[in-house]
DNA sequence: TTGCTTTCTTGATCCTGGTCAAAGCTGACC
DNA sequence: GGTCAGCTTTGACCAGGATCAAGAAAGCAA
């Protein structure tokens, strides 16, 4: 009964992409059956390595709860986020064996798990599997270089502004589409991590927080909690060209 | 005859990775037929730009020959170099109507080009290929996110080396494979380029230039021809994990 | 040759963000 | 309650790279 299965499926597994776009909507249910008997959920607490850079990887996942970040570090110990993941968002590279990044949950993280050699055969069969990854991937990319710009040519404000601009956007998406207007979140991040992320010391991050408080741009009821009185008047200060939208 | 196609092919057309590949090692001839009736080849001089951001794109392509790079823009137009498409590199992006960067030649270019539609039609039939661009895609993400880490957290210093030796790498890995001894090539990017690449000024890409050819790091023969008496040297001066070979 | 343009180098000065240090908060555990 | 650890803020000072400003070098046309 693959009505079940796609029932169950959801109820389990609501924000996996593997379910919602790459599968259900154009596959086969016995693709479908297929995935479902394959999946399984890993939990990690808060704090928690998932994987080292250079680790066998044999599974790849998508997160279902939870933040987890990339990190790349260099000889001396610098380091460098390079990705964060949030729920829906993909982790693991098909044909590859071994870990690129340093994977670390910052929250409690539940993912959805598929062991990589069985999941790389399927996509043999399924083009439609790597065809969504593909599109997934291309969005990782241009979310990257977005990045790329920000790490080279912002100032330390207008790094703090992106930042909380986008997670603003990703976590109140389903709470209200509009631009303008108030806007409350939990910022899931210490601010060594925003600062690991923006390419800046916690010091600076801080400080920038501070000075955005100061000016009214966002309230802060909790060192955690962010409250933006006029989202607009945040956008203003990212840096970013804000008639972009029909970039598309 | 798939044979005459074939040479045909990689003659016009050596560098190109939709050739050798996605295609010919995986799918049948026919296959290989159609892609070769859809291509064809345009050429760009110096300086002259391929695409600005926003500009439709009816065509995907790879670079056959030249150097082009994709820029990003900030509103008072900062600007930072986002990727560099070198022989073989895909340019592009399918399922997209519109380009998300400018694209510029930086030396005379030419590239071989699919018209967009027929390209994804392809894909749709051809799975190989969408697998194929799904691994490129990803060893572009690697990059960027390497480019990341430079970004955020490299010095000045640090961050020319870390372009030379990736320039060096490309550029003589037809020639050595070794590391270790000397190596000649020339630089395809002014220092204004190099700056914007490297989210420096070209002030200092020129300062930190002569600093390395004052440490004998370098040696200039003339301004963009550069020649590295011992490559394991330049490698120190990256700050990278110089043992990181292993993780493939 | 001369003049003109583009690219590159070098110097002087400034300022953003890093570094070092101290102290304030907050929550957990006893 | 007290204590302790982790996270955050703030201050004082410093330095790396940006900015502003001249000029040098190289390429090119007349």
């Amino acid at each position: 009964m693959p009505t079940t299965q796609l029932e169950s499926f959801q109820m389990e597994c609501a924000n996996c992409p593997i379910r919602h776009r790459a599968v259900c909507a154009r596959c086969e249910s016995d693709e479908l059956a297929r995935l479902e008997e394959m999946k399984f959920y890993r939990s990690f607490q808060a704090g928690q390595t998932i994987a080292w850079t250079g680790d066998r990887m044999d599974f790849v996942a998508s997160v279902v709860t939870g933040i987890a970040t990339l990190t790349q570090t260099l000889e001396d110990g610098r380091t460098q986020m390079v990705g964060l993941l949030l729920p829906s968002d993909f982790m693991g590279r098909p044909g590859r064996e071994r870990a690129a990044y340093d994977v670390t949950a910052t929250t409690d993280v539940t993912m959805c798990c598929f062991r990589r050699k069985p999941f790389e055969e399927m996509m043999e069969k399924t083009p439609h599997v790597s065809q969504r990854l593909l599109e997934m991937t291309l969005d990782e990319l241009d979310a990257a270089r977005e990045w790329m710009l920000l790490l080279g040519r912002k100032t330390a404000r207008e790094k703090i502004a992106s930042l909380l601009s986008i997670i603003a956007r990703r976590d109140a998406s389903l709470k209200l589409a509009k631009t303008g207007g108030r806007l409350e979140f939990d910022l899931p991040l210490t601010r060594e991590a925003m600062a690991d992320y923006l390419g800046l010391t916690l010091e600076t991050v801080s400080r920038q927080m501070s000075a955005l408080k100061r000016d009214g741009v966002i309230e802060l009821a909790s060192k955690r909690h962010i409250s933006v009185p006029d989202f607009d008047r945040l956008l203003d200060e990212t840096g970013d060209d804000t008639d972009g939208g029909m970039l598309a």
